[in-house]
DNA sequence: ACGCCAATTTGACTTTTGTCGAGAGCCGTG
DNA sequence: CACGGCTCTCGACAAAAGTCAAATTGGCGT
């Protein structure tokens, strides 16, 4: 192996001046290079992920009305994003803090389980690097090869080369034209494996999907926005790893669902944390689906769905009370 | 336990300024207060751990060792050759390692003092060729008739055609039988400008010998082993440039180092780099000793020798404050 | 061997951050 | 209710960090 000056440079500058707390003139003295050389380094290491920087996320679990949503909807953490009038992207700060938020949650020698979606995407994107060993990541649900960037593979080698760990990928399209096809697809050794062993995970990450027309698995050609309209009929409330539920947040019973190749539900909900971030809040009632459903310990939501999360709560145990 | 408001202020401050990339002045008119007070709410933060600063660890494994190591023997530059379990002799590794080292520390118009053994050889041996310009390479000490084809004078000459660089021979007999004898030949005006030249080298090379019965410098016939277990008794603790040091780095008071023709300690010690490269863990204790001398100023070594080495520094630290 | 291109490095400049003393608010006490 | 003693906050200045065009270096093709 030849040895690599830059990122000598770049690692002994680093450790001057994060570890040791040098100024950056004294680290450019001591390694004789100018301070600006020092300011790029310095930035090159953040952005390469040799120094980490993490906040703690105890704030916004202290919040009041992450406390309450805990107890309404008996979940074991929640984190509330609040809504700040100076970002232009209120969905950013959620995903922001889901990042911090899944670095918490992982611990050494975890195996995680990432599903897909926007929202896992832009997580993964923004997510700063670490480095755990023996760390797993494995991919939940097939693949589509629709033409978005935000394939599952690609969330699951994103995560993975993020945390420094093996991604665990899995080649099936995520549905299939008949049920025969999807039934004989599981039973491959290579993919029945990866189900099998979802249930083995520490930690899950995943969001929940709408059912609209233009819903998320309409876009990338899992489903026709009319096939969508019909199953919205059938009682079709959310989308969960590519799998089509019920406002009880039951598996639909659907020739969709016999179709897809992803992780059972069941096998999720084996999954001791099961982490789910919703940035939109046009997903409330999938949310609530996807609650309602158990697949749902740790929750990262923005303060607007909070509210109406707790109002939701709140109402329907009024309800009950009054019944 | 919930927080209090001003523990609060610094978590949100945290927040806004490391994981959102505001600047003080942003996150100041967020949180309606001064940027003053935002600059001193950050520190708290960094203080108490709110939030966290690390360097990559498990990455950059013989990196954080090559600095702590830095630090802990206050050295100018380690390096560290990683341990490789697909490669059988990881003595080359620490030769190839330290042979782009060496050229990399070569700068124009330098004087190079090379000392001689297996370790130097080696590295001359595989070390790419380069064209240094008025670079002289000059022999640190006096040679011996011995067959082995590691002469001082070789290594010397090696190094040198490989840099297309002047080599400054000096045809001495490493030791001598009286001390009368090695005292009339350093007189000598050919020799005694080539000892007076070598503080003024700016680069030297050489490792660490050990004093065992079947060391280098008895296989060359310079010692018998009897003398040197004799001279073990005295405190010799290791070999630099052909001379006896004890634990202490300093040279041996005894018979065998008067009648040597070599680079004093005081000389060496006077160039400014200093690269030892140490290849065999059973060097340890020579390399501590030469390490207490100050005879180094660049190290190359094998990763676990820089573990024990980190050990060591520990624990004799450990000790001194205990006491 | 030569000159050209890309990448790196630098010095000078701007912006951002750290620090310090002054002052404002707060609370228990006389 | 006025008064110290206390902490917290602010404004202004000094120090440090970030940035960018220009210069240098090193590699590569002719």
């Amino acid at each position: 192996m030849a040895i690599r000056p830059a990122e000598q440079l770049i690692h002994k500058a680093a450790w001057l001046y994060y570890a040791h707390g040098l100024r950056q003139d004294q680290v450019a003295s001591q390694l004789n290079i100018s301070r600006a050389s020092v300011a790029m380094y310095l930035r090159k290491a953040r952005e390469t992920g040799i120094v980490n920087i993490s906040t703690s996320t105890q704030l916004f679990t202290d919040d009041v009305l992450a406390r309450k949503l805990e107890d309404a909807l008996k979940l074991d953490a929640v984190w509330i994003a609040p809504e700040n009038d100076y970002v232009l992207d209120p969905s950013t700060d959620i995903a922001v803090l889901a990042a911090s938020v899944f670095l918490e949650l992982v611990k050494k020698g975890d195996r995680i389980g990432v599903a897909w979606g926007r929202t896992v995407y832009t997580i993964a994107d923004i997510m700063s690097y670490a480095d755990l060993q023996d760390v797993t990541v494995v991919q939940l649900c097939g693949n589509l090869g629709a033409p978005y960037s935000y394939r599952p593979d690609q969330c699951t080698m994103e995560i993975a080369r993020r945390l420094n760990a093996k991604g665990l990928n899995f080649y099936a399209p995520l549905v299939l034209t008949t049920e025969l096809l999807a039934h004989g697809l599981r039973a491959e050794p290579v993919i029945r494996e990866q189900l099998a062993n979802i249930s083995n995970c520490d930690l899950a990450l995943y969001s929940v999907g709408t059912v609209d027309a233009d819903c998320h698995v309409v876009k990338c050609g899992a489903l026709s926005a009319g096939e969508m309209t019909l199953l919205r009929e059938l009682g079709a409330a959310g989308v969960i790893a590519g799998q089509i539920i019920d406002a009880a947040g039951k598996a639909l019973d659907c020739s969709y669902n016999r179709r897809v190749i992803s992780a059972s539900l069941s096998s999720l909900r084996q999954i001791e944390k099961r982490l789910m971030v919703v940035q939109e809040d046009s997903k409330f009632e999938p949310l609530l689906a996807a609650l309602a459903g158990g697949l749902c310990t740790h929750l990262v939501v923005g303060a607007s769905m909070a509210r109406r999360l707790l109002d939701h709560a709140g109402a329907s145990a009024g309800a009950k009370k009054a019944s």
